[in-house]
DNA sequence: AGTGAAATGTTATACAGTAACAGATGAGCG
DNA sequence: CGCTCATCTGTTACTGTATAACATTTCACT
């Protein structure tokens, strides 16, 4: 590695090097703030879930999930995992990737849940690692095209496939 | 909604009605023509399928398409149908919806399938229609950001859930 | 302590997708 | 004509993803 640019002051980390333990627990804390503000349960099962999104950025899929709380020494089922991941999806902590079927942490956490701020992921095919940007005006442009088509608009998914830096570096590549 | 514009000049047909008699052998016509041009063959199979997905607007999961197939006579499994949906996916000939793990005719299988015409669907969670509109600038912006970062982008998806025009004004909404 | 809502545990099953190999079909060629 | 290579089809068996349904526990709030 020849180190590619360590670190601009880029506010959102995304595929570079960052402090994964201070991004963890930033985002860990941003959840259980968010928790206690709205009065939702943020349980061991789910926090232990939350957590285990967090540990990487790759899109881990549910049973994936499932497997590492079992290696924690919780006896669990499917609809277990299936369960935590609901509550976080459905409050904006963690995101689903449809083309994956899998889920990530959500890298802004403390921004409204029901406030769609509308994400986009860039999915690197070679590691499976995940980062979140917004989609922003774009997806609002798309959005509006179909309003004006008489389309009730309630979520959009934006997914982008590709490779990210590392891999692109990478022999393998 | 009083009476939505019943049938504009818009040219791309979506959730409006329009004579899908027509509008069946047009698509179907665009593929033999586009088989035949680029050397491929469009098998009894594959043809089969097509005109599943053709028949309707809504987005067929493949044990849909199989179930199809089998009540015409043909003792599928599953590999069949997935066969022939991933043909006609890889050719622009049909399009996966990844929100629903189902597939829809393409609107415009006379574009490119290499040509990367950039489609963006929306989803009626009512009655499963798709419509696929484009999704043109907006997806080139969000991609261009992802460049920005470095990522190499390679495919985008863009899916925008909601309640189409009918089924708003139909009383189970 | 009592009660209703929410969360969890568990079994069983439905739905989605693929690996692997055997057999059939078809276009091009000597 | 008959070979032959590539592609397409048939079939079995399996892996992976997701949920229905119901019993039980936990928690917040009287």
């Amino acid at each position: 590695m020849s180190d590619p640019a360590p670190d601009p002051a880029a506010p959102p980390a995304a595929f570079q090097r960052h402090d994964h333990g201070r991004c963890v627990a930033s985002a860990r804390a941003s959840v259980e703030a968010a928790c206690a503000e709205r009065g939702l349960r943020l349980t061991p099962a789910r926090a232990r879930v939350l957590e285990i999104l967090l540990d990487s950025h790759e899109a881990l899929g549910a049973y994936d999930v499932l497997e590492r709380l079992r290696a924690g020494g919780h006896a669990a089922q499917p609809p277990v995992a299936y369960r935590a991941l609901d509550f976080l999806v459905a409050n904006g902590f963690a995101h689903r990737i449809e083309k994956l079927n899998a889920f990530v942490a959500c890298a802004h956490p403390d921004e409204g849940a029901e406030t769609a701020h509308a994400p986009a992921f860039m999915i690197c095919r070679g590691c499976r690692r995940v980062a979140e940007t917004s989609a922003g005006p774009a997806a609002a442009s798309v959005a509006d095209a179909a309003r004006d088509l008489g389309f009730e608009v309630e979520r959009t998914v934006v997914e982008i496939e590709g490779v990210c830096p590392d891999c692109q570096a990478r022999p393998s590549e």
